[in-house]
DNA sequence: CGATTTTGACCTGCGC
DNA sequence: GCGCAGGTCAAAATCG
């Protein structure tokens, strides 16, 4: 994980972007507030010399106009959302692990990679595992010395099961990740063949970030001035700020600009109160991670105030692309997954930090809204 | 004292 | 329906 954060791959430059859209969105919801409103009884217009003019809007012809506002709206949260969420997906397990481990490979006669250290195999489902196990995958390591052998994936786990499985001598150990929020599993239990190789089985996706991702960001945190607007010192709504978002983090740390972080402070109260009527405490506790110290960071990842929580899963998966070839599907509340293959070595390259089509399940977010 | 691990019991799916 | 194997639960034990 820490070879991740050195390589950049979390650093996004699109925050510019983030802000565009932001502004842009909340213009256009402006706007269409402003026209639902008027609407009520006629269509208020004004043209390019400031004069007014009204139109008589019919039913239909109000839903002809709704629609394609609605469908650009619906487009912009869609770019808003994949450009502000920035947490991890489940590639980058894989690939903090891989990097983690900066064991060579070679490959076995059996097509699969072998790993000379901590660095995983990623076995393809539909190789190793049955139908029923979609949403599954195998990763084969190298046991490394400590934490049981177990490389670290950035993840906190904790145990609930071990079964002694047949024709196996070693148990099966089950863990579950900690948040409470997050159904994310896995299994782990030594080869047969090789003794200290592990076979971490991964189950469901985490909706929140690493814990590794909080200390680092709490550290950034701590060397910068204290923010506006209360910075860090409000801990029951903290404020967001865009240019601190930028997950996992990377020295050199980008400049922070006072001005247009406080600009974006209000540009998202707008955005959380106008957009998120419901959800606005959520999106500040969780957009705000970035603001808190290590300890409300903590706090607030066991209170489970993620913006996880509000981003579907979809978003979150940078390689699934909005293409008919791979068409996205929300299957399960863990929310996975696609009928693209299940995470493959080449995966691991992917990262949000790689421009994306927006790829969100709209059912969701009709929900959200 | 809270979080985590251990471990036996229980539940569930599947094959016969 | 029964038995088996895998997965989960939950109380007790342990740890920091």
């Amino acid at each position: 994980m820490e070879a991740m954060q050195e390589s950049g791959e979390y650093w996004r430059d699109d925050d510019d972007v983030g802000e565009e859209l932001l502004r842009e969105l909340l213009d256009e919801t402006a706007a269409g507030a402003a026209s639902v409103h008027s609407n009520s009884n006629s269509n208020f217009n004004f043209n390019s010399k400031g004069e007014e003019e009204i139109e008589y809007l019919t039913a239909a012809d109000e839903q002809l106009q709704a629609a394609p506002c609605r469908r650009r709206r619906e487009s912009m949260v869609n770019k808003l959302i994949s450009t502000v969420y920035s947490g991890p997906t489940i590639s980058d397990i894989e690939s903090a692990l891989s990097f983690t481990a900066g064991g060579d490979q070679q490959l076995l006669a059996d097509g699969h990679k072998y790993t000379t250290s901590c660095s995983p195999v990623v076995f393809s489902p539909e190789k190793t595992l049955s139908k029923t196990m979609e949403n599954k995958y195998t990763l084969k390591m190298k046991s490394c010395g400590s934490n049981g052998g177990l490389a670290d994936d950035g993840y906190k786990w904790r145990k609930y099961g071990q079964k002694s499985i047949k024709n196996s001598p070693n148990p099966r150990s089950y863990y579950r990740c900690t948040n409470p929020r997050c159904n994310a599993k896995k299994q782990v239990e030594r080869a047969l063949d090789e003794p200290d190789t592990l076979l971490v089985t991964y189950e469901g996706l985490h909706l929140h970030y690493t814990y590794s991702h909080f200390l680092h960001t709490a550290h950034l945190q701590q060397q910068q001035p204290p923010l506006p607007f209360g910075g860090s010192n409000c801990k029951k709504k903290p404020k967001l700020h865009l240019h601190d978002d930028p997950p996992p983090p990377q020295p050199p740390a980008p400049p922070q600009l006072p001005a247009p972080a406080a600009d974006m402070d209000m540009v998202m109260q707008s955005f959380s109160s106008q957009m998120l009527p419901d959800m606005a405490d959520d999106c500040y506790s969780s957009c705000s991670l970035m603001s808190l110290d290590v300890g409300d960071a903590a706090d607030e990842q066991a209170a489970g105030g993620l913006l996880e929580d509000v981003v579907p899963l979809l978003v979150r998966r940078p390689s699934c692309n909005y293409s008919p070839a791979t068409t996205c599907t929300s299957d399960n509340d863990g929310g996975s997954s696609s009928t693209s293959p299940s995470p493959s070595i080449s995966s691991s390259v992917c990262s949000w930090t790689t421009p994306m089509s927006p790829c969100i399940d709209m059912a969701v977010l009709s929900n959200i809204f």
